[in-house]
DNA sequence: AAAACCATTGCAACTATTTGCAAAACAGGT
DNA sequence: ACCTGTTTTGCAAATAGTTGCAATGGTTTT
């Protein structure tokens, strides 16, 4: 089939290990490391991964978990991570866990036998359990902070912070929160933000939904209307448009009767009619700075032998409120329930 | 770290190759390939990939290609894919190709290396390219059928007659159908079901857009206001959903005083206001299919030694046309342009 | 001139598994 | 007891790369 070590020591004339070290910066004379590279590459030589991996233990592969490969949110933190991964010819293994915990731990044993690191974006489950899964190998977490593991995440308690002045200065004074899956750690953080309600004299009710989906905005959007509430903040963009649908249905207008803000910006927040005002998060970036992260974090086993001191690196990337046309002043009495 | 072969072997008192052959059905004892499978089970034996696959040639993962990510469509297929590649103990190598051909061509040699075979899903590129890409390792593609290349696709001929059937039912009488991509092959399954409108009395429009996506149809729905239509078959939901908000903005009423049909039936496409018909294709049995196969064709690659006879398997998974509130009788004269 | 040192290179062992070939074990028939 | 034939088993080679150790050869130092 291909060329192999011995092909190109044999035309080149010199030994297979002198070839390994010459294509890997070991110790080799410059002229020929010349010689070798060029003979590698003309005999088209690609190293064969299995015999690599066999020798080294390790497999040259990533491993990238999402809980539905459906929702777009996750689709982009996806491209991010290929991107990043192309450049270092480390491929990236992606799979989906249909928000299910149980599904999670099978994945990620499987996927820990073919990887050297995973990536879990918003896994569910408790901090005690995944630090548990983390600790089976190299991991970095995304959207989720579990203290041991290093994360990456968007600012959410800024972004929801931003929508709460934004609404607040188009006159709202009481405003829906429409809660995560519960176990979702973004949820806790996204929370957080609300803390800023009270400076802004502004209440918050909390509603929560049964899943990150269209389908539980629906459902919610319902709830809110038997709070009195004129505003509404939503965990993520697809409960927002579920909500929106609702709202439409049942003929509130929307944002003259009813303000509403989602959280992501996928794009099919600028594709419903009223466009969603929304909390832009940097989705790819997210996916693209978490594989950066692991990749450093496995150069980092490789030099040092076993260097287990527990990492906690949280790097922040700062989120920003996007107005479009969900959100308006606010109407002089709440829309009937 | 974890067991090996050789640790079996000791425990149960056998050479590693009776393990091998006991555990991997060759011809063993009874009483010994019972004990060998027990001790095998108690030490948690787990065979090292890496090391099978240097010996065999065979890397037990597939491939599966998309153009986009992003694209719902794409994620189902995804999703019909993994669910069954994991009761195969195949893991599954997605990547996205960010619809470039170029892109399309070094993934395809890239995971050539990491895979036994690969599913292309809708490729770009001519006929002779992806035959020739198809030559290089077993090959299944999905929503394009090129000869010899064993291929699973929705019936979109028939989709289309159905919609065409529909539409003429409501009094249409010139429907504008929206093209996607060039050298998209379901593009031109998709353009050759329009030959039903004749039978129909309905008179056809062609108008091109340059991608399958929300912009595109954006872009398009200007055209096709131009040509007198009072419906509109879009070549996927993604370019409806464009075509739709820019009608909703230039004020014409859908479907009042004009129809809308896209196709794929994604989850989106019930998200809309009005929601989509559109002509349903079983995205995630496509995913499915096809997976099973590829797995198939691995199957024969395995027994027969170089069964090179070219297969020209070509599933056809049926269309359904989904009514929803984007269709409606045809206004007595066309929206002006 | 001998000794010491350095960079460079090759040898050989090692990784975990599969598999062709031959040996061993065992049964049945003579 | 011996031969034959079949099943069962083990040995050893093979897969393609990496890496510790030793050897080589040239240069510098004493």
């Amino acid at each position: 089939m291909s060329a192999t070590i011995n092909d190109v020591a044999r035309v080149a004339g010199v030994s297979p290990s002198t070839v390994s070290r010459a294509l890997s910066g070991g110790p080799v004379n410059a002229a020929t490391r010349d010689l070798v590279r060029r003979t590698a590459e003309t005999l088209g030589y690609q190293p064969n991964r299995a015999a690599r991996e066999l020798i080294t233990g390790r497999t040259g592969a990533l491993g990238l978990l999402v809980p539905d490969l459906g929702n777009p949110y996750f689709t982009e933190v996806i491209k991010g991570a290929s991107s990043r991964s192309r450049t270092s010819s480390y491929p990236i293994f992606v799979s989906d866990t249909d928000e299910h915990v149980a599904r999670e731990h099978e994945t990620i044993a499987s996927l820990r036998h073919n990887t050297d690191g995973l990536i879990l974006c918003s896994p569910r489950g408790t901090d005690e359990e995944l630090l548990a899964l983390a600790q089976t190998g190299p991991t970095v977490m995304v959207s989720r902070h579990v203290p041991g593991v290093p994360s990456v995440m968007g600012d959410a308690a800024a972004g929801i912070e931003q929508a709460l002045q934004h609404l607040g200065a188009l006159g709202h004074r009481k405003v829906a929160y429409i809660n995560g899956p519960a176990g979702s750690y973004s949820e806790g953080r996204r929370s957080a933000g609300l803390a800023a309600a009270q400076a802004l004299g502004i209440e918050v009710v909390e509603v929560p939904a049964a899943a990150p989906t269209f389908d539980a905005g629906v459902l919610a959007a319902d709830l809110v209307l038997t709070t009195g509430a004129t505003a509404i903040i939503a965990f993520n963009d697809l409960i927002a448009i579920g909500v929106l649908n609702r709202l439409t249905s049942r003929g509130i207008r929307v944002p003259e009767d009813m303000s509403l803000v989602g959280h992501d910006d996928i794009p099919m927040a600028s594709m419903c009619t009223p466009n969603l005002t929304t909390i832009a998060v940097q989705k790819e970036r997210l996916g693209f700075t978490a594989t950066d992260l692991l990749l450093r974090l496995l150069d980092q086993r490789a030099a040092r032998s076993s260097a287990t001191e527990p990492d906690d690196t949280c790097l922040q990337l700062p989120s920003m409120l996007v107005v479009r046309g969900s959100t308006g002043v606010a109407p002089s009495t709440p829309p009937r329930s």
